[in-house]
DNA sequence: TCTGGGGTCCTAGGACCC
DNA sequence: TCTGGGGTCCTAGGACCC
């Protein structure tokens, strides 16, 4: 690209201030501050949920070791110390205590994160209130509005969610969401970066394409086959070999993101899409051997899908299923409903007739159900959507 | 010793309608 | 016997993210 060319990129639109907020070790972090005694430690969260450490009869806390575990799960989340043994989030537990025998394991709890979650976020809204939710523990703040310097923000915001939580975030901020994103992993942990378009070349344009957020394993890899590695090679590929070998508008984007263009809003008031439930055997189940095992599993998941919908007042009118057999192959199967419901027995029969649609010749290793299509129920209720009523039991 | 659970977004074909 | 283009909804699968 040329310069000229670069330049009027860089002045085609007004600058913006946005910054991405990621909490450092998040998981993790939080059971630190219940269990003190593990700071230093390599520490992993994951796995099932029977490994709560138990209280030895010297009083002191006993921690299940990642050697001790076996069975199915992967890992969520590691410290930096278990990082350092090349432990990661998404590797399987049995392949962690391969690099880590040592390391505590944790159980995940969930509500405790969700807690630390709504309390960060409470802290950074009262200073910067233009938020948007984009996980349990990261946010773009729209940082345009506020007079302050940006650095000086930047550690403000860090210190009120410190003295809040005693948790340490990662921040970056930038002209847009992609470059923020970017930021906020360039100084982890307990770090800041600033970053302009005047950057781009010298700080972005060195990282390989995989820091892109949007460019994930299957991209890399293809890209990688053309020789393309890092984001410079990227900013440099022809765009008809990126077309040819990634569409029309992948290619586009590639091309965006490469120049560290991305003109997304950040949006503070996003509805769910679709609530689901789903749950992995400790063994793989057969579909006739396994069928009263199965059916239960199946009533479950209904019921605790129309308990998520009940709780966070959504109905749906899409319902499916999701099937993973013993060889990982996946497939799903959806059916719109006439009208919305968050009724479990609705749900069941719904998503019994997307079963009956798939051959069950292999064992099965996954089940999940989902609703999408979703209402407000007191949208629904003051336009005066139809709602699915409950069918007499003989129906 | 493989690979969790919760999501979002995109693509693509077919039905159906104008 | 062959002949449009566009729009929307439904469904299935896949990539990607945390």
């Amino acid at each position: 690209m040329s310069s000229p060319e670069y330049n009027a990129m860089q002045q085609s639109s007004v600058q913006r201030r946005i910054a991405h907020l990621d909490m450092d070790a998040f998981y993790a972090s939080v059971e630190l501050l219940r269990y003190p005694e593990l700071r230093g430690q390599p520490v992993v969260i994951g796995g099932r949920s029977e490994h709560q450490p138990i209280v030895g009869a010297n009083g002191r806390r006993q921690f299940y070791r990642l050697r001790d575990y076996a069975g199915r799960g992967v890992i969520t989340t590691a410290t930096y110390e278990a990082r350092a043994f090349g432990v990661s989030s998404g590797m399987g537990v049995m392949r962690a205590a391969q690099l880590a025998p040592d390391a505590v394991l944790l159980p995940v709890d969930f509500d405790a994160y969700r807690r630390y979650s709504r309390q960060f976020k409470a802290v950074v809204a009262a200073i910067a209130p233009q938020i948007e939710n984009t996980g349990i523990d990261e946010i773009y703040i729209d940082l345009g509005s506020l007079p302050e310097e940006t650095s000086l923000l930047a550690q403000r915001i860090k210190q009120a969610i410190r003295d809040a939580t005693g948790l340490t975030c990662s921040v970056g901020i930038a002209p847009n969401k992609l470059l923020a994103k970017i930021g906020s992993d360039l100084n982890k942990p307990d770090g800041v970066t600033i970053l302009s378009m005047s950057d781009i070349p010298g700080r972005i344009w060195p990282l390989p394409v995989q820091k892109i957020n949007g460019i994930g394993p299957k991209a890399t890899k293809k890209l990688a086959a053309l020789g393309i590695r890092t984001i410079a090679e990227l900013a440099q590929a022809d765009p008809g070999l990126l077309q040819s070998h990634f569409g029309r508008s992948y290619a586009a984007w590639l091309r965006d993101v490469s120049l560290g263009i991305d003109h997304r809003p950040v949006d503070t008031c996003s509805e769910p899409k679709s609530i689901s439930r789903e749950t992995t055997f400790e063994r793989d189940l057969h579909p006739r051997l396994d069928r009263a095992l199965l059916s239960e599993i199946f009533t479950a998941l209904c019921e605790q899908v129309a308990a998520d919908l009940q709780r966070k007042n959504y109905i749906g009118r899409r319902i499916g299923v999701k099937l993973r057999f013993e060889d990982f192959h996946t497939v799903t199967r959806d059916f719109t409903l006439t009208m919305h419901t968050a009724d479990a027995g609705q749900i069941r029969r719904a998503a019994r007739e997307c079963l009956r649609r798939i051959p069950l010749t292999k064992k099965l290793r996954l089940l999940g159900v989902r609703v999408s299509s979703l209402l407000l129920a007191s949208t629904a209720a003051e336009e005066g959507h139809a709602i699915q009523q409950e069918l007499p039991l003989f129906f």
